[in-house]
DNA sequence: CATTTCTTTAGATCACATGTAAAGGCCCGA
DNA sequence: TCGGGCCTTTACATGTGATCTAAAGAAATG
């Protein structure tokens, strides 16, 4: 059945696992599995918005789930925004505008060449230009002993001869995280689901394959160091001009398609 | 039934209604109460983070509905990150950081009088602060004819005496919501649940109340003018001044109490 | 005898199956 | 055009077995 639930998802294998949790909180198992099947049907366009599913019987009897797993998938979907159910009216994909675009998993299930990936990462990268630069504002001001280390450690981390992509990777998201949480403010935690996954995506796009690290290390250190010397406009600067950087790297390259 | 639920409940009459739609995408009927009675509890610490809530039949028993409905309410609060569930490690409630604090109905739970909403105030208003200028920025360069049509008009409607404290909300929420869409950028849109909520509360405390919307009007048409006008440096100014404005009444006010 | 480690077991959710209730469109007739 | 029955589809209820984990208990060890 794993076979057959695998085939049917249309996964593709995982390059790289987060080392933070996004706390995605799904269910595990079939139902899980379920989420997945239907959750990535709807991201890559099998069913378009407006339309209206198939009954829950008959997803029962294609997915070769029960009816009641069935519905706990669609259940979970539809705190995502992605479906809505009634009484007559079936199930139905709501409107991209519903989608809960913060959500990990929504902007995890597009296949990699879906043109719609391109524009949440563009519109990411937008909106992490305005927030990061005032997060590491923030942190710069309120962050303890400990986040900054993190952060500085994570910074110098990023040596991009020394070790595996994977370890790379892994300082990147601490560092961005970090500086998140040092703000100390729960509503900017909220963001780190989608910055780290589109992080994940510009790895998995090869991004920093390209020759982009040294600068992109220099980039970190410089917002690192202005944090730890407690210099908020310094922070704000270097993160703006960091992301600009990446910006521009990042458009660059993701015309070329993903390298993994 | 709807008597024993709404004293189980504990829920406070609804002062007002949004006029936007918060895409909260709740089930109807038993299960959306269910979702509101265990959500109300957990916001408002009858249940603790770490702690073990009752199990589902004991939950199905004291609320009067089936094991099924428990499940799918839980379902959804584990969605929005309250509560994490496990064989044998049962339903339990998860740390606040992890909540979707962005999510209207998680912010809507709290009673007017808990500790935690003011953070979340202050935590919002840090965030506005932030998104609010660039996005009015944004929307100056990128609005529709519709779009400024709307933004104008719902500041010009903000008359403070001429109606009903629903007209003025209604507004308001028209205003923000309408420039957060501007910006083409959906993930801006996500913020809007958490915004609106925010305004709601704020009007409940009757901010809004207290003598300080001619200014809060005259901020409100200074923004939209320069939107008009496409001037998105003024546009950031006036914003940022409006809600810096805003934030000191709302400072002062709050520490009064809810009016409503 | 105290302490650590291993094993077992109880308890809770998960997954599934199936049946009934209710609600919302759809169609037809006036 | 409008109103009232159908009929489809999800919402809700209940029962059963599987599975997993945390904690209690047993055993081995210092």
């Amino acid at each position: 059945m794993i076979e057959t639930l695998a085939t049917k998802t249309g996964a593709r294998p995982v390059v790289l696992d987060l080392p933070v949790d996004l706390g995605s909180s799904l269910p595990t198992g079939a139902t899980k599995l379920a989420v997945e099947i239907l959750g990535r049907r709807i991201a890559n366009d099998a069913y378009r918005p407006g339309e209206v599913m198939p009954t829950e019987p008959e997803l029962a009897e294609s997915l070769g789930v029960s009816r009641t797993t069935v519905r706990d998938a669609i259940k979970v979907l539809s705190g995502k925004g992605m479906v809505r159910t009634a009484r007559r009216y079936g199930t139905r994909v709501r409107p991209v505008e519903e989608w809960n675009l913060l959500d990990a998993d929504v902007a995890a299930w597009h296949d990699p060449t879906h043109p719609r990936l391109q524009v949440m990462f563009a519109e990411t990268t937008e909106l992490r230009g305005i927030i990061e630069p005032q997060a590491a504002g923030l942190a710069a001001e309120r962050a303890t002993g400990e986040q900054i280390a993190a952060i500085v450690e994570a910074a110098y981390a990023m040596h991009p001869q020394s070790g595996a992509v994977e370890d790379l990777f892994a300082a990147d998201c601490t560092f961005h995280a970090t500086i998140l949480d040092a703000t100390g403010n729960l509503l900017m935690r909220q963001l780190r689901p989608i910055i780290l996954t589109m992080l994940w995506i510009s790895y998995e796009y090869g991004v920093l394959a390209k020759s982009q690290e040294p600068v992109s290390r220099d980039g970190h250190i410089a917002v690192a160091e202005a944090i730890r010397r407690r210099d908020a406009a310094g922070a704000r600067a270097e993160m703006s001009q960091m992301l600009e950087l990446n910006r521009r790297t990042a458009a660059q390259t993701m015309q070329d398609g993903p390298t993994g």
